[in-house]
DNA sequence: AAGTGGTCTAGACCACCGA
DNA sequence: CGGTGGTCTAGACCACTTA
């Protein structure tokens, strides 16, 4: 069997120091709720400066294993951590991914009664009664539309439809205005799809040509689904950018 | 040195220069992509040591504010660090979304020297080589292949053709195995495409029929990239699924 | 070869707070 | 007061990568 390539990588002191550590608190030498010696202590046992120990710790700490008071000493808090992984983004806009001054038409504007395929989008029941907008979106000074998107919003929030006609207005603006206190959860579906043959006119491509389904939905406290929509990107106008950052989380 | 002590509220040094620092990212004065000046310069301009330089920046990269390389220097990445949505997933297969034991095909495995197209999803320079692996993965029963990946990793790392050689691996085994010491961050895109006429073939498509598109990049400290992937998923055979939370500011 | 961030040492004083 | 972690200085060498 083919043995691990990493014994000609050394590993700095501190990240060697701080798997001996979180490996003797898994172990129990260091048991929870007790103190790991101080540092001064740490540091003339493992033969190393305050600095490196300080830094051994400081990775224990963000992996949750340990918090740190002054006067009280470093308690054990967790005897094992494990990673996940987490995506932020810090804007509506960023969850939509516009560059450049979107611009937006407003194609349609009526209230409807879901189908099947809408009480899906929306996890409503049929003939609920929403109000639906179509509207296709575009880059200043640029043709092709990015996108083909039909939103759907509950009547009783229907003040977007004034916020809609307003001069290009971001469809999404009245959620970003009511989003501090409302939408508290957005889910999101994506995949492939062919294009539509009405979308496919709209956003000027062929007909069937491959495309980006992105699905939402907006959900406020309670799980209740005050908004949804769905939208297709033909190929080469937009792309969904996601930065996992791992983030430790204790046992 | 008695320098500092007449304020009591006071807060350390290094806070008040992250501070200052991220005002004048946020201002501009350190353009997106621009780098910020060497930590000496940074020691020389603000007058304190480096490792005050170093405890203030190390806050702006918690942030997310920047990323440093050596050599390369210290790069803003952004201009302000607001994040009000969150996505968690806890484990890789979460990202993968592998329900109901995947299984895998290894269709080849040789070292490559990156052209254009490898050395931009990888951000490499081109001709550097990696090992490259090219699977489908499947359900177990069924016969159409869920996707179509090529991965690549760094030859250092290579014990993963060991991993992956193994009864039907998880391609990404070895980025698990890893993980907790190792990568800190993915990277991914996803847009439409038209599966290329080889993909298709072995996927059991039409050529050129709508798929999506995916790539991915694995980073360990220090943002080296030591895998990435691109995977084709035809359509009706996959969909991501991602939920939004919202986080509430903690400024 | 030069210059970057990464690591590390040795030592200092400070802020806090229970004994 | 003593002893903890928190902050900071001054300086050193290393690893890496582009020119």
């Amino acid at each position: 069997m083919i043995k691990h390539s990493e014994a000609k990588v050394r590993k700095p002191r501190y990240v060697r120091l701080a798997q001996q550590l979180a490996e003797a608190i898994r172990k129990g030498t260091y048991g929870l709720g007790e103190c790991l010696p101080p540092e001064v202590e740490l540091c003339r046992i493992h033969g190393v400066s305050r600095h490196t120990v300080r830094e051994a710790l400081r990775q224990l700490d963000e992996m949750g294993l340990i918090s740190r008071r002054r006067r009280e000493g470093t308690t054990i808090r967790a005897r094992s951590s494990r990673r996940r992984y987490t995506a932020s983004i810090s804007t509506m806009a960023d969850l939509f991914q516009y560059v450049r001054k979107p611009r937006y038409r407003i194609l349609s504007e009526r209230l409807v009664s879901a189908g099947a395929k809408t009480a899906a989008l929306l996890g409503c029941k049929r003939s609920e009664r929403w109000l639906k907008f179509e509207a296709c979106r575009y880059h200043a000074g640029v043709a092709e539309p990015i996108s083909f998107t039909e939103f759907y919003v509950r009547p009783a929030y229907g003040d977007v439809g004034a916020s809609l006609r307003k001069r290009n207005p971001l469809i999404y603006s009245f959620i970003e205005r009511h989003v501090d206190e409302r939408v508290i959860e957005i889910r999101q579906k994506v995949r492939a799809t062919a294009v539509p043959p009405e979308a496919a006119r709209l956003l000027r491509v062929k007909p069937l040509s491959p495309g980006l389904y992105v699905s939402r939905r907006f959900l406020v406290h309670g799980n209740r689904v005050i908004a949804g929509s769905v939208s297709i990107y033909p190929e080469n106008r937009f792309e969904i950018s996601l930065d996992w950052r791992v983030e430790w989380a204790r046992d």
